[in-house]
DNA sequence: TATTGACCTTACAATGATTGGAACCTCTAT
DNA sequence: ATAGAGGTTCCAATCATTGTAAGGTCAATA
């Protein structure tokens, strides 16, 4: 299987794919004569293990913590479970913060007659931090859940 | 006031205020003889509505659409209102993906032992899909919340 | 057989917001 | 004079992903 058939078939787009190889989350795959990469189904399958796992939301970094719980056979669950717990509890975090301004957006926009004067009580919020600190991390990606 | 000053006077890193000033959120400051930036308390102020933009999860992009209304003293405030609704639906559709994200490995933790047996049904879950296709944007930064 | 189009290869750039560092200049106080 | 704090520019890294450019390969068709 070439890596266009292995992208559709594990749903991880051919560019990821080497990127994936490049970076060492996956093993580099086999190559053909004229050096094009080679999938087996079990390769597919670990593909499809890296997919899921972003989906909820895991970075790279833990989900090659995942891929080697997975692999090794004799692990403990209960160190699955912990990094379960902890990603989870990142989750609510950045959701704690989302819903916090989102809540804060709404109001403001409530209090907004939203016609044609100008007179707007977002812009005036917004401009002298009427609300609450609002302390986001003000940083949108990563979850930050790396290893230490 | 030199750019440490205005950083520690608004919440913005001076860092962050040269990258403002580059990417041209902002306008360039006054400068000294010697080529120091200078910033007046109305480039604080300024400063202080981007930080509090950003708490509020705006994009830069979006931040500079703000900046202009706030500055147009004859916006209609309709149009803030509405720029704010949108913001506010972008993060509650991304509040809704973590929180189907937390949902479906809150549910797998609940289902694993996590003892010291190797049984593990969050990587089984993973490793099979059984769960729904939890069609997530898998990339967390930024909203996407693009002007078009 | 020659050509076309789909697919593969590598390598590099851009995204978005932010941080870090290096190399160098300026100000202030001792 | 010198040290230290803070300013300047420029370049690199982060994280996951996409885009592009230049070139090689494969299958089928004219």
């Amino acid at each position: 299987m070439n890596i266009g058939q292995a992208a559709k078939a594990s749903g991880v787009s051919a560019k990821m794919i080497r990127y994936y190889e490049e970076t060492g989350l996956v093993m580099p795959a086999q190559r053909s004569e004229k050096g094009y990469r080679v999938y087996s189904e079990k390769d597919v399958h670990t593909l499809r293990f890296v997919r899921r796992a972003r989906d909820l939301g895991f970075t790279v970094d833990r989900i090659a913590d995942l891929l080697a719980l997975w692999r090794d056979t004799g692990r403990q669950s209960a160190e699955v479970k912990q990094m379960a717990i902890g990603h989870v509890a990142a989750l609510r975090k950045k959701i704690t913060d989302l819903e916090e301004m989102a809540a804060t957006l709404e109001h403001l926009a409530d209090c907004c007659a939203g016609d044609h004067r100008p007179d707007c009580p977002i812009l005036s919020d917004i401009a002298t931090g009427a609300h609450g600190p609002a302390k986001s991390a003000h940083r949108f990606g990563a979850l930050s859940d790396k290893k230490s």
